[in-house]
DNA sequence: AACGCTTGTTCCGAATATTGGAACAGCTAT
DNA sequence: ATAGCTGTTCCAATATTCGGAACAAGCGTT
């Protein structure tokens, strides 16, 4: 049973909207510009989350107005959401009546994170792969372009939730973000590749989506994923692809990886990992299919 | 009740409901009730998120019914509101249909605990209590009547490495509960203990609301709390409170400790701990009143 | 197989919360 | 004092939510 990417024959995919066949007339539109608008319907809720979220995202506590300039709602409305989101302390408001995010926003986070699955299941066997490679391992998960990190094993021993866990990467220029694509259904994979805004973070980046497919094809048949200074310079990782369920329906996609600065480690010495990698990565992919729930998905 | 802690400057606190003055003709009504009803009214997006605190404070993941005997929302109601939080991000609905927590709750947090600035300003003191005690530091926040855990320095890697960063304990039973109880102005103290639930997790847990006012009139007059296995057995710690602005309105209340198992450490050894944490919990302070915007709070 | 029972989803009129413009306060700098 | 800015409150029009009831599927029993 669940076979893997190649199972989008099933059901099949109409859920996920229009689903053009890519990979064979991709050539034309390279750069399709992202789907912009109506991000989704969500009613009050969206409308609230999506102040959350621009005070959360900012890099310093914003103003009553500061946030009016970024949203464009109405100054009513505007302050309705803001005491609400107040009042449930996912914000806070400072003295000086700046917001910033609130501490509520960490305990959900910290239950949703102390009994996941695929981290609980991964954890032993990062700490595996790094006690062989020596430099920092990655758990990540894709949700939707980007790459929520959810578990690392760094050189030290310093485990707290460090800078990385629950830091997002965009998918298109980083090791464990092309891993996870390269194991999408092609129906998931399009939706995905639809959402991304190439921006050019390093002179390795991706420019354009062709040049992406092109990569995750390649990966695709090796198994793993190389970044080579493509998210940030003198940081280089080789990831391999985790995929619990079946690939193609509602399972989740992710990877691992091994990062480690360019002048420790090079191109060479990741591909001598991949092997390790790909093992790894497979032994959880396992873990999880058989230590969890047989969820049982198609049977139409 | 819109208004909340946010007036401290003018008028004074008439708007927290009643304030009978605690202390000392609080030994009549020792357990008056908590307040239970009507948590806030916070429309549509308080009870989207009393679903998602459901799902995030079960142990496992729920199914519909599950969650509607629990809320006991209509059932079509509860179904929108599921579908909202899935679409959202903050749910993730399984293949065997079952709800749980979503990636995005991750991200958020993540936000909002790298940028902390509390937690930025007090990782050098946390480091250094570690290095001169040895034992587990801890800095966290109060937020209603528990304390969210920001920052931890561990020993060595114990088994629990688990970390604890956001999880959330109860106050009245913690020793950075405790120590940041004691530092609340009158008036936000007596809001905090109307919400508390006795439990006895341990033999020395407080049961009622009058002893655990008279261990904080001690704890504010020594500088320093301590929990003697009062909330877990065989682990004691010692704490003293850190408040930023003026601990009366609108700042934050919190408090830094260290925690080691009994057999090792005494509560006398705590005792000689204790002038250490106040002064490096005073450091804290400080270093979070000069470092920080000047908020210009206090003014009465 | 047919039957009852449970679970999950969809529908739609009625009730209610949200909307957003405009007026109102408080503060600062001119 | 005046003008301008920020943050807050008010209220009728409106769009959303509410929640009961009907609708499908699945599962176990007789």
């Amino acid at each position: 049973m669940a076979v893997r990417g190649d199972i989008q024959a099933l059901g099949d995919i109409d859920a996920l909207g229009e689903n053009q066949p890519l990979g064979d007339g991709a050539a034309a539109d390279c750069n399709a510009g992202r789907v912009a608008g109506a991000v989704c319907d969500t009613g009050t809720l969206g409308k609230a989350l999506a102040v959350l979220e621009v005070v959360a995202t900012a890099d310093a506590p914003l103003r009553f107005t500061d946030i009016h300039a970024l949203l464009r709602q109405p100054r009513g409305t505007l302050h309705r959401h803001l005491s609400h989101l107040v009042e449930e302390g996912l914000l806070v408001q400072r003295a000086d009546l700046a917001y910033e995010p609130g501490l509520r926003l960490l305990a959900f986070a910290h239950r949703a994170w102390s009994r996941n699955d695929l981290r609980r299941i991964a954890r032993p066997h990062l700490d595996r792969l790094h006690a062989e490679t020596g430099e920092t391992v990655h758990l990540g998960v894709l949700r939707k372009t980007e790459i929520v990190y959810l578990d690392k094993v760094e050189s030290r021993q310093t485990v707290r939730m460090e800078s990385q866990i629950g830091r997002v990467s965009p998918a298109y220029c980083t090791g464990l973000g092309k891993a996870a694509l390269s194991a999408l259904s092609p129906a998931r994979l399009d939706a995905s590749l639809a959402g991304i805004a190439f921006h050019p973070f390093t002179v390795n980046t991706h420019r354009s989506r062709c040049s992406l497919v092109a990569d995750l094809d390649e990966i695709r048949k090796k198994g793993y994923a190389i970044d080579a200074e493509e998210h940030e310079v003198e940081i280089r990782c080789v990831a391999a692809p985790v995929a619990t369920g079946d690939g193609a329906g509602g399972g989740v996609v992710g990877g691992i990886s091994v990062t480690g600065p360019a002048y420790r480690v090079t191109i060479g010495q990741l591909e001598a990992w991949s092997g390790l990698v790909r093992e790894v990565a497979a032994a959880v992919a396992h873990d999880a299919a058989i230590g969890l729930a047989p969820v049982a998905a198609g049977k139409d």
